[in-house]
DNA sequence: TTGAAAGCGCTAACAT
DNA sequence: ATGTTAGCGCTTTCAA
């Protein structure tokens, strides 16, 4: 005897165990309607005894209501996005709203399909990373008459709303410092940025604002794949056996800058005296570092959580996220490697 | 005039402006079965003039069949599951299936909950990491009647199928290393374990192995939240400071051992020699220490590949895969931390 | 407080 | 190659 594909349960099998209607059946499961005491307790004996699953397949189609957010994102392997969803996550926690999670790699093309594909599930509503994206994207996120809320950035125009930093202000505000501070001979060095939006802006701002104080960067690199840490050692030693004269150097993340950090310790190079040394993000991981690296946190968790709370918010009927753009301002941490004042 | 909630397109809607029946729109949007060239042409047309996004829950509920793979893991923040997660994504790209995430926060009634919410949705199949469930989420698993595979461990008793590896051989194998070089006098550092059993396993395997040979751990410590690597240092120097006549120490993952690495190497220790160290899960981030850590690399990626395809060719009638227990061997590195004999 | 009927938007199965 | 019919398992709506 071949063994059956087992049909699953359906809400047919508990009314029928239970003795009560499939409709009552199904307002105890929801806690929907009035449903006396004993009824109660039959039925959730019942749909228990069983092992009941709900279909939510069914239930979503006929109430029309899917209690998903779809949250698209880059990548999973950059720490960042990770904090963002554990902002999201725990905001969503008890609206009955369940983030699904969706990575792009950086591509429009798969961005397009991920969202495509999200927005089949007819979600209600959508976080997504950046506010770049395919006019087909934009125009399936407009038509899908749900909150979309575009996250991290807000140097440019949102289809519905944006949550983040000004990546622009933020390079800007880089510079700065490391004008006040004195420092002359700047390098930069940060990932192939056709594909970082947020990255290429804080570089633009960086090098606007420097190039007002008349300073130009003075080398800059740029790799992709491999270990960050192990990138922004080797960079940094290419760059000052190429450029020993750099007094400063920015990375656009704090990995490769730890990478650096730890380089130039070893190297017996005064930091920050000789050489001053910033990335970015604030990320946790500096914190066992032999020095503290001068970074600039991103909001990371702050932007989840404002970002689900405009979500959840629409949902409830609060319509007055509707079209904000909500500005955070990043702050700068000088830690170690950045002097105050020259 | 207030605003209209607006009505999402139907199949209908496509049928009517291409001027071709539901069931033929329905064919070429899902390139099933034969249609003419010229009705394909009209059809894609019209749905693009449209902006027609299809609704996956109509689909699903009739055709009986989700293109969702529920994959259930601890955490995020820990980077093993963004690796094990993209081995997953990888191999499941080009199967048509899609891989939805749900987070348990190492909580096993999270976890009933996540996998509830899940099954709901009648996933084609579940990868969940561990072994240890609630009988209740046991099963659930069990009555869902889709490929469930259980991965990262093989210590125990699988629902269905399981991928990972032995962390208690690991313990033991890496006891045995520690043994071989000589080292008499070892301390131990991991994160609080009640929640993460397979770091439990490994210290199990561990000190059961170094106690065959008649050594007992001198000195252990326990962590749990903050920054890893900042714990790392921390521990290490607080359990130098107390027991100063450790040779060895041995950090139940990387990265508080390279907290502890930072440590001893700014401390002027002798590594190797005065003091070996070792690490577990080979993460990438190591590369960019001064020195290679000793670490035991957990296979993650390949652990996804594996159990995603396992849930695809099943999904393809393949069933080859049922009841499968497959492990897979980490591989010792020794790196410049730990001698490889006294 | 409970039940009966209709239908959500698709696709399987069967015509043609 | 294309169309028709009958549900998929729930919830909405209305009636009792």
């Amino acid at each position: 005897m071949i063994p059956q594909k087992k049909r699953p349960l359906t809400l047919r099998d508990v009314s029928e165990a239970s003795g009560v209607s499939e409709m009552t059946v199904s307002r105890v499961l929801r806690n929907k309607g009035d449903v006396s005491e004993t009824t109660r307790q039959k039925v959730r004996d019942a749909a228990k005894r069983l092992g009941y699953v709900p279909n939510k397949i069914a239930g979503a189609l006929a109430s029309q209501r899917v209690n998903l957010v779809a949250v698209i994102i880059p990548s999973l392997g950059n720490m960042v996005f990770p904090e963002v969803l554990s902002g999201i996550s725990e905001t969503l926690e008890d609206t009955g709203l369940q983030p699904v999670v969706g990575v792009t790699d950086y591509l429009p093309e798969k961005e397009e399909k991920v969202l495509f594909e999200m927005l089949s599930w007819r979600p209600s509503g959508v976080i997504i990373a950046g506010l770049e994206h395919s006019e087909a994207s934009r125009a399936m996120m407009r038509q899908a008459d749900i909150p979309v809320v575009e996250i991290m950035d807000v140097d440019g125009q949102p289809v519905d709303c944006a949550v983040g930093i000004s990546h622009r202000r933020a390079g800007r505000k880089m510079a700065e410092a490391i004008i006040v501070a004195g420092y002359k001979r700047i390098g930069f060095m940060g990932t192939k940025m056709p594909l970082d939006h947020r990255a290429r802006k804080r570089f633009e701002g960086f090098t606007r604002t420097l190039a007002k104080a008349g300073i130009e960067i003075a080398d800059q690199e740029f790799y992709s794949g491999g270990s960050a840490l192990a990138k922004g050692r080797e960079m940094t030693a290419a760059m000052l056996a190429r450029s020993p004269d750099l007094d400063f150097l920015y990375y656009s993340n704090d990995m490769i800058g730890a990478g650096g950090l730890l380089y130039l310790l070893e190297a017996g190079v005064d930091v920050p005296n000789s050489v001053g040394l910033a990335g970015f993000n604030g990320v946790e991981l500096l914190d066992g570092l032999p020095r503290q690296l001068a970074t600039m946190d991103a909001c990371r968790r702050e932007i989840g959580i404002k970002a689900a709370r405009i979500v959840a918010d629409r949902n409830a009927g609060d319509e007055s996220g509707a079209g904000q753009i909500i500005e955070l301002s990043p702050t700068l941490a000088f830690g170690d490697t950045l002097r105050s004042s020259s």
